[in-house]
RNA sequence: GGCGGCAUAGCCAAGUGGUAAGGCAGAGGUCUGCAAAACCUUUAUCCCCAGUUCGAGUCUGGGUGUCGCCUCCA
């Protein structure tokens, strides 16, 4: 498997510190607000990425950190007029209803801040021992002129960042670029007794005490968003490797952003768009299928368009696997299950698939062959071969789409019709056989109303619920 | 100012130097009482200029446009 490494620059191949073991570590959400889907594409992204790598038989250890104290978190609260606790408690919690309607699985370990201040202060402690931080009125900070690569992945050099450092001018610091590892406690703010008094961690720490206390002191894969890079990213590795003198993680994969007209999707250009929001109009397994439609490193462009092509690819799939069901329940027919070509066909299609998916994770190719397979069962469909040849090949489709996480809802044809429904069906049935056209339209043209389409296929009438 | 993306059909989007995947939309057709679904056919010299090469969307140089990071941000 290829990755691109955010480090090097290029596409390397994937190698574990230990092999079939995969530990990564992305970074999660601040629960100050409900996250928005330019957040969902990173969680989206990495919620897949460790789904192929299973699939690809890794023994994989995801963990995905809250930053539950935070600046952010303390404002919000005096906005809500909530203690900070119960806003990071209440977002974590919308968090994980908005991750389940995105088809996000949990991570292995989703730790908090606040449930690491030990190990957040001996990281700090053992900073400050070996002279890569300093305290000053009880904040600590990162001395970034004791640790030489700083700005190695960002690819930035520790001169060209101060020019451009766009920061206030602090005079507790002793460089601009120096961040605090730990802050001294405000009035009225959370805190947590520390060497330096009272306090709570700066946000870059936490990152790092965490991938230790739960990856060790190298990490397989690390990610997140492209705008965590810096400073966030490079703090990280400083931080670390200060610490421990190895590298911290292998490989860095960054997420391109979502874009809306080409802008940033962000809270402070405020042109956001939350799941729930989204939710009234689309079922959010839309927004997951296109954000996996493309490839996950470039910037992507969100538009009323693009959801609309998107909810009728979906459909499409969705649609093949109705009409296998449809089809299966109403045959008998087993023979044909020794149909060589037809099932080597099919099995290029998965070999297809992990080529696409192996090269730096290319949804997008994934998904071109996913269509390609549900050309096949179409085919298939139409000429009918036997349940045993097409069952394989639907398996492989469900195969393919669950590592993508999608395609996990219920078949529409397997619900069962009220009577009156039903009713209308029969009539219309006996309507179209004394050729009375007029009412059958007519029976069609309501239940449509009511969101039930109608097919009449060789083997009877098919129906199915349209979502909105 | 420093660093980095991106620029491929009406829209979206792949593309490892050998003559452009896939999706959506459109057009024509098959099937259907009509539809729907499905299938078939059809829709691009890849921002511009120069260069390397037998051959470039793909490499090099120079432009242009655009977005981003350098402050919290996925």
């Amino acid at each position: 498997m290829k990755l691109y490494n955010t480090l090097t620059r290029q596409k390397e191949e994937f190698i574990p510190i230990e092999p079939g073991k995969l530990r990564m570590y992305a970074c999660g959400p601040t629960v100050y607000n409900y996250f928005h889907i330019g957040n969902a594409r990173t969680f989206i992204t990495f919620d897949a990425l460790r789904n192929y790598f299973k699939y690809r038989g890794y023994d994989v250890t995801f963990v995905q950190n809250f930053t539950d104290v935070d600046d952010k978190i303390i404002q919000q609260g005096l906005n809500e007029n909530l203690p900070p606790s119960k806003i990071s408690e209440k977002y974590i919690e919308a968090y994980f209803q908005d991750a389940e309607s995105l088809g996000i699985g949990k991570a292995d370990v989703h730790p908090r801040v606040t449930e690491t201040i030990p190990e957040i202060i001996v990281f700090v402690e053992e900073l400050v021992e070996k002279g890569f931080a300093y305290e000053q009125q009880g904040d600590v900070y990162f001395d970034v002129s004791a640790y030489p690569r700083y700005g190695s992945l960002s690819k930035q050099s520790l001169d060209e960042l101060q020019s451009g450092a766009r920061i206030e001018i602090n005079e507790a610091k002793k460089n601009p670029l120096d961040f605090a590892l730990w802050k001294a406690a405000k009035p009225g703010e959370p805190f947590w007794e520390s060497p330096w008094g009272p306090g709570r961690p700066g946000w870059h720490i936490e990152c790092s005490a965490m991938a230790r206390k739960y990856l060790g002191e190298t990490i397989d894969i690390h990610g997140g968003g492209g705008d965590l890079i810096f400073p966030h990213h490079e703090n990280e590795v400083a931080q670390s490797e200060a610490l421990t003198g190895r590298p911290f993680a292998n490989y860095w994969i960054h997420v391109g952003y979502l874009n809306v007209d080409n802008r940033k999707m962000s809270k402070s250009l405020n042109n956001f768009f939350t799941p729930r929001e989204i939710a009234e109009e689309y079922d959010l397994e839309v927004v997951r299928f296109f954000l996996l439609s493309a490839h996950y490193r470039n910037p992507i462009n969100f538009s009323r368009e693009a959801m609309e092509a998107a909810h009728h690819g979906l459909e499409r799939l969705y649609t093949a696997l109705d009409n296998w069901r449809y089809y299966r329940d109403r045959t008998d027919d087993l023979q044909c299950d020794g149909d060589e070509e037809r099932i080597r066909m099919i099995e290029t299609c998965r070999d297809r698939y992990v080529e696409a998916m192996d090269d730096d994770f290319n949804t997008a190719n994934g998904m071109a062959v996913i269509f390609e397979l549900v050309k096949r069962v179409n085919d298939m469909l139409a000429e009918k071969p036997g349940r045993i040849t097409l069952g394989k090949a639907v398996d492989l489709l469900r195969e393919l789409t669950g590592v993508m996480g999608l395609l996990h809802k219920k078949g529409t044809q397997a619900e069962v019709l009220d009577e009156a429904v039903g009713k209308l069906i029969q009539e219309r049935q006996q309507a179209r056989q004394e050729k009375n056209y007029a009412r059958a339209d007519q029976i069609r043209d309501e239940l449509s109303q009511q969101g039930i389409v109608l097919e009449d296929t060789p083997e009877g009438i098919k129906w199915k619920r349209v979502a909105k």
